[in-house]
DNA sequence: TACAATTTGACTGTGCACAATTTAATTGTG
DNA sequence: CACAATTAAATTGTGCACAGTCAAATTGTA
């Protein structure tokens, strides 16, 4: 046989793997009335806040969206097309840099707030945990994709030692 | 402003989504060598085990293979196809019933196992957790998706009770 | 045997995620 | 001003995930 804690690593990225996609369904039943997708209903929490740069008055670009929820321009692109086309965000390039395109809400998307008002409630429900669970699995979560991602930037070294 | 612990809920689900990336990320890196994704590890993986009827000397069915590893056939067909394609698996229609698909590993695949022998080991030194952190994540997990497939599992009852 | 119900897997369509490339706009430098 | 380098989005292609639908085969029952 082999050694166990090379088992268990395997356990646990399949068990992030798995609870990542029930929650997934979770948010999918929850969401559904509203028309909102999981990632969609992110990117529609940062915009609620008042977007990256809440601190001026100036909505987020697509970048800065991308930045905060870890999302590149190949999946946000057509994501913000399909919230355009029901009619919750507005995409205009910005006038200094036309490279840019900034995202708003509309009055719809704005409106829709209210809606997803009771979402987290039924989630945390859903999660049958307490609020001392969810931080200490928030921390180990956290560590664990940070510890990650650093090593994700150790690209091109730790070659393949043999033996 | 609002009750701490809705925005907490949000947080780990986020934190949830972000940690599946990143170890996604991980694994596309040291799977690469192999030519496996990591859902086509996580099949090959059961394969090496000898499957879900590992008693049986029967080779898994399509079905089998879905249920150990939570992924139904809208996910699996592709998935099979390409690793067929690829030399490591061969799919054969059952002959006592000719609706299942049997999945069994050419020696091709076979041979992989030894090459990836080296890739948990990676991983886990990658998370940045010990042994003991690892158990504890994988527990809270576990918990936190048996209560999610339960919630999905009460779909219809509990309407959007107003107020 | 004939037929309805069930089971199984495939197929289609939508959406997320990421890598790689492309295009357009800006900035820096001579 | 001209031109190279950089930056921002969009686009393309591959693959995972799931809902919904479909066809084929089996099973149960009359």
């Amino acid at each position: 046989m082999e050694d166990e804690s090379l088992r268990l690593d395997n356990q646990v990225c399949f068990t992030v793997h798995a609870a990542s996609r029930a929650l997934d369904g979770i948010y999918r039943r929850e969401l559904r009335d509203l028309g909102l997708t999981y990632p969609q209903y992110l990117v529609m929490l940062v915009l609620w806040e008042g977007g990256p740069g809440a601190a001026d008055g100036r909505p987020p670009t697509v970048k800065e969206l991308g930045a905060s929820l870890r999302l590149d321009s190949g999946t946000l692109s057509p994501l913000l097309k399909r919230l355009e086309a029901a009619g919750l965000v507005r995409r205009d390039r910005g006038v200094h840099d036309q490279r840019s395109v900034h995202v708003r809400l509309t009055a719809g998307g704005s409106a829709l707030r209210r809606r997803a008002r009771q979402v987290p409630a039924r989630i945390f429900a859903a999660t049958g945990l307490d609020e001392g669970e969810l931080t200490h699995l928030r921390h180990a979560l956290g560590r664990l994709t940070t510890a990650l991602d650093g090593a994700l930037l150790d690209t091109a070294a730790s070659g393949a030692a043999p033996e």
